[in-house]
DNA sequence: GTGAAAGCGCTAACAA
DNA sequence: TTGTTAGCGCTTTCAC
């Protein structure tokens, strides 16, 4: 029923090699088919329905036009990655999508389906977990697969990482809501675990500008991993947030979260609680996510330059990178570090007095 | 660098044949295996740190621990559908992705991929688009691949489909604006080609509706290839609702759009044009996606029963079906229809006089 | 209990 | 210009 090289020779009275060359337009060189045995054997290979192998061909040929995309989870902005991604690569490539929800057991059995399944490449957001350093530099160093990180790096491996400055972010974040006139900033993040470069990288970002002005920040966070997939987490973290702005002796003016979704969780609270934003508090998050923008959300944020979504930008320019890897070139040592900017939009306000 | 079988074989004297039931556990029936080999192999496929190479296991074993997965876009809400799929399936498969963006040139190339990669299974989003239902035949009769079908059916094809039930899903919004008081109900509803069954039923339970209460449906509805991923298009539709709306005579007091999405975008347009939802006109989408349900969002719309999430549920539902049939389960001839209920929250309001 | 041999569908040298 | 021959790494039947 499923036809195969071999039914097209036999069929035509060739040879499967021929069948081959003739398939994938291989006459380069010395090799040099006549037009005539070309024709007819694409004509019968259409006439057949014949659907190349896809599995032979990565085995005999050693080379594989898969390649495998691990992501820490499936969450609202995936979807823009996973695009980005797509959209960049899927005319010569197909993805294997895994997902190791955080779980540093599951990232390494995902990792390993990639290994098993000889991918061509890899774009992954490792968790960084000390115990998985080993199968990275495995994906490197044995099998020789091109990888390209995102997010976060990854200790003692030199490979390309795409990422949006995240010192950058909570620095310029910052500097906006003290020219708006803000002295005491609550500051929230969570992480996820403890290797999360990230986590870090943004409360230095926000320190930084804190005493460059002179003031001492406020810190609400969160380390150890924590599942931010789950609701309730997610809006239990956001409520502790607001718990320790209310209990302040002398209430921040404004807040400033780590990530757009955890802004949302806040204003979701404060809608609850009946606390006005901008009025009672500003509200300011990072990473400029698809709902921040809509006129009744208006959540001032951080995002790409030149870019609307942050993390389609993480996703396209990963995938142009691996493709390039792929091709055969030689990695310049340079990470992509996406350039930052504010957006200031109707969660923030300025102060008039003090 | 990269080991094989055979290294393993070698390394311990036996022949590729051993290892191969060894390291798979396969001793049933007459095969047995001494444990003693069985634990040296596996020693020594750790030591050296064998992967099996998926792609020549699937060859030679002529089953795939792979499935395809083929959506029409990449969008807000497709992160949810895909975790589904995940979940529920990825302990024994993983998934190739592939994405159409509503255009049937491309969905014709990507099955073509998926078949070619010989996937075990395919779960789809398919565009309807007459032209590739051949292919889609090719993968039931010829290829045999189980196939799952969501959102859609497709004529002539008898294949299981997941879908949320449209027609109750329009017609409860429907009969839930009516008993709130409203009697003019502008529906708005796009459709992304004329082969989207699910415009056409969404539109009949709305009028089921109205015609039942004796009143005429007010409808602004576009048919053909629209592009909803650009937010452009989004946009502009929304605001053509609005334009309706507004030029009414006798304006509507309510308006029911085929969707969240929509339903943002035109809250979205509200807030620019300074109209208040729900004071000056009540608004009700249908899906009820994730940021519906936020507080400061509050959107009344239609979900899926016992299911935060609908897309999630049909993620789920479709791929827990398409296991039963990879695993060879007979279809039992039914679709698998999500049971849909009003969820009424703070864009919609009752009317106090007429 | 274990091995030898054939073959999954294709590619890539090398012959002819 | 085309065919022959070996694999790619694994599974499976059948013989020992």
């Amino acid at each position: 029923m499923v036809v195969t090289l071999k039914n097209i020779a036999d069929e035509l009275g060739v040879s499967p090699a021929t069948v081959s060359l003739a398939l994938r337009d291989k006459m380069a060189g010395s090799k040099n088919l006549s037009p005539a045995t070309v024709a007819a054997v694409k004509a019968t290979a259409q006439r057949l329905g014949y659907r190349p192998n896809a599995l032979a061909r990565s085995l005999a040929g050693q080379q594989s036009t898969t390649i495998g995309v691990l992501l820490s989870s499936l969450v609202f902005g995936s979807e823009l990655l996973l695009d980005g991604v797509q959209t960049s690569l899927s005319d010569d490539f197909t993805s294997l999508l895994s997902v190791y929800h955080r779980d540093p057991k599951i990232e390494r059995r995902e990792i390993g389906v990639l290994i098993s399944n000889r991918v061509g490449g890899i774009i992954a957001a490792a968790s960084g977990a000390p115990e998985n350093l080993d199968i990275y530099n495995e994906i490197v160093h044995r099998n020789k697969i091109p990888l390209v990180l995102y997010s976060r790096h990854l200790p003692n491996l030199s490979v390309p990482t795409v990422y949006a400055d995240h010192t950058a972010c909570t620095y310029l974040a910052t500097k906006a809501l003290l020219e708006l006139g803000h002295r005491r900033i609550l500051y929230g993040g969570v992480s996820f675990s403890k290797w999360m470069e990230s986590h870090y990288m943004l409360i230095e970002g926000h320190n930084r500008a804190m005493s460059e002005a002179g003031l001492e920040p406020l810190l609400e966070t969160s380390a150890g991993f924590q599942n931010w997939v789950k609701p309730q987490q997610r809006h239990g973290f956001a409520a502790g947030i607001l718990d320790r702005w209310a209990g302040e002796k002398v209430r921040p003016t404004a807040i400033l979260v780590d990530s757009d979704l955890l802004a949302y969780e806040i204003l979701d609270e404060c809608s609850a609680r009946d606390i006005q934003v901008p009025g009672d508090v500003s509200l300011m998050g990072v990473g400029d996510y698809e709902f921040s923008s809509r006129s009744y959300v208006g959540l001032s944020t951080v995002g790409t330059v030149g870019e609307v979504s942050t993390q389609r930008a993480i996703g396209t320019r990963a995938a142009e990178l691996l493709r390039e890897l792929m091709a055969g070139k030689e990695w310049d040592g340079k990470d992509i570090v996406l350039p930052q900017e504010v957006r200031l939009r109707k969660t923030t306000r300025r102060l008039t007095n003090t």
